[in-house]
Formats: structure tokens, C-alpha cells, sequence
DNA sequence: TCAGGTATATGACTACATCACATAGATGAA
DNA sequence: TTCATCTATGTGATGTAGTCATATACCTGA
């Protein structure tokens, strides 16, 4: 389990070692889908930005500057590796691939976003509940009983 | 459309007017889950956060410092209204319930949150297909091809 | 008396993302 | 030839939400 194994506190780890809180860190989409990007291929930054709008159907777009940032810092820890594209022609690009580590972490964030989408899922049947319950009741001055 | 007329931008308002990026407060679960624990009935602080927990069958634990912070600003917003409870025992409680402007935000987020169950479900699929791929590959030292 | 549960609250901090902006090469149109 | 636009990488300032530590105070039961 990659807990604490890469310099910092991921996705689902909090202080007392528990798993139940959430924030800080732990709704992150881009750095998980970053690496599930670079699993199927090596890529520059620009292009997996458009793989990452296609892997979410177009319902994610992501600013490239923040991109650009979490890669580097991804290079940092040792889950991703680049380098300058030797090309006689266009902008200079860097490539990124990921590494064995990167998949690690990968594999341990799709735990985490699997119980995400259970908790969002969750939450939308409860204010479906709640919602259900306020049009129900007889209600005329904008407060609840 | 509650877009902009509550004093700042929430949940999927973008400053461009587009919905396609998330995060800066786009995946906020506390503060729906608040509205939506006071939808059903008045609470005070400390007993939303237990319904919390149990509105999200215990998925989710709620820090009572960011929940008394969030329920200030929510008041401050016109979203809920409160009042110190009279009581002869007991340490004083402030009751907090949802005002109809609470309610119309609570149900914009029903479809915001929506939209984020779905895309988190699309990006475990995303890992799955990228995982998949690694794993079938033949590696051996730690990059992918 | 003292631990632990109930109840409200503030201060310092962090993670993640947004937005604006800078740089630079390539392409094509007016 | 200038200008817009796309490709490509990057920095700086800012904002939102949540975490963690800590403080206060009342109440109950051992």
C-alpha cells in the first residue's frame, strides 16, 4: 500500500491514519488521471491534456498551467519520468512516461476514486431524500420546520 | 438558476460562464451535505455532523471546526437562519434551519454532485483501460512504453 | 476529582484548482 | 508582412475547501 511511501500524504491518508475524511488532497482528479494517461502511452503535456478531456468524454477540461505544474511535481517524487523530444522542427515538447511507482499509485487512486464515487452517489440519494421530504411538507416562509 | 446570486461562485460556475472545469470549490461535499441535513429537519452543529456521517453511511466524517465555519458563512449567504436555543441545562445550542433560497441552492448541487459521480465513475473506467494496457504489456523496468 | 461526551468556536496551515499572463515556434489568411 | 491562431511550456497571484490543533464551557458518571 503506497501510504506515505512517496514523500507526502495521498488521496485517502489523514493524520490518525484513519480513511474517513475527505478533502485536502483527497478529490484530486487531475494527478490520477495524469498517470492513468501516461499508463497507456508516453505523452507530452499538451497532449494529455486533450487524452484527459477524451478519458472523461469531454466533462473535465484541464488548465494546462496547473497540468504542467503536477507533472513536474510528479517528476519530483519519482511517479513520472521526461525528457526534451530532440525534433527538427515545431515547439520544443517533453515526453513523460510513468514508472513502476506511478502505477502503484495509480492502482491505490482508483481504490480511492471508486469509494468516491460511491460517497458523491451517496450523497445524491440523500439530498434526493431530504429534497423529497421538504416539497412534501407545507412550507410557505422559507424556513423548514 | 442560482448561478451568481448568492454573493460569489458556486459549485460548477466557471468565470468564463462554462461548466467544464472542475475543483475551487467545485467538489465541496460539507456544504450540500449541510443544507441537506437541515432540508430534512433543524439541527444544531454538533447533531448535522452525526447525520452527516449517517446520510453518508458513515463514508464520510465531518471536522465540527469546518462544519461551524460553513454553517456562519451559510447564514451570512441567507441559506439557513439560526437562533440559541433556550434551555435550563445543558451547554448552549444554536438550532440552524434552511431558508427557501437554502433550498433552491441545495438542489442546483443535487445536479452538480450528480455530474461529479459521474465523472469520477468515468475516470475509474479510465484507469481500468489504462491499467489494463500496462499490465498486458511486457516491462520490466518500471516505464512504460 | 477527573475522564469523557456534548457543544461551539478560532487560528494556522495545506492541497488543489483557477485565472491571468508570458514566452516562443509554426501555419495560414488578409 | 502583419496578424490571428494553434501548438507547447511555463510562472505568479489568488481562492475554496478541508485538516489539525487548540480553546472554552457544560454535563454525566465512575
Amino acid at each position: 500500500m503506497p501510504n506515505g511511501m512517496y514523500g507526502r500524504r495521498r488521496c485517502c491518508e489523514a493524520a490518525d491514519g484513519t480513511q474517513r475524511q475527505v478533502g485536502r488532497g483527497r478529490w484530486a482528479l487531475v494527478e490520477p488521471l495524469v498517470l492513468a494517461g501516461l499508463a497507456s502511452s508516453s505523452r507530452h503535456g499538451y497532449e494529455l491534456a486533450q487524452t484527459i478531456e477524451e478519458m472523461t468524454g469531454g466533462l473535465l477540461g484541464v488548465d494546462l498551467g496547473g497540468l504542467y505544474r503536477t507533472l513536474r511535481r510528479l517528476e519530483a517524487e519519482g511517479l513520472v519520468v521526461s525528457e526534451w523530444e530532440q525534433a527538427d522542427a515545431g515547439p520544443q515538447r517533453r515526453r513523460y512516461s510513468i514508472t513502476a511507482d506511478g502505477v502503484a499509485v495509480l492502482q491505490h487512486w482508483r481504490e480511492h476514486l471508486a469509494a468516491s464515487r460511491d460517497l458523491f452517489a451517496r450523497a445524491v440519494d440523500a439530498i434526493d431524500a431530504a429534497v423529497a421530504g421538504v416539497c412534501g411538507a407545507d412550507r410557505q416562509d422559507g424556513r423548514s420546520s
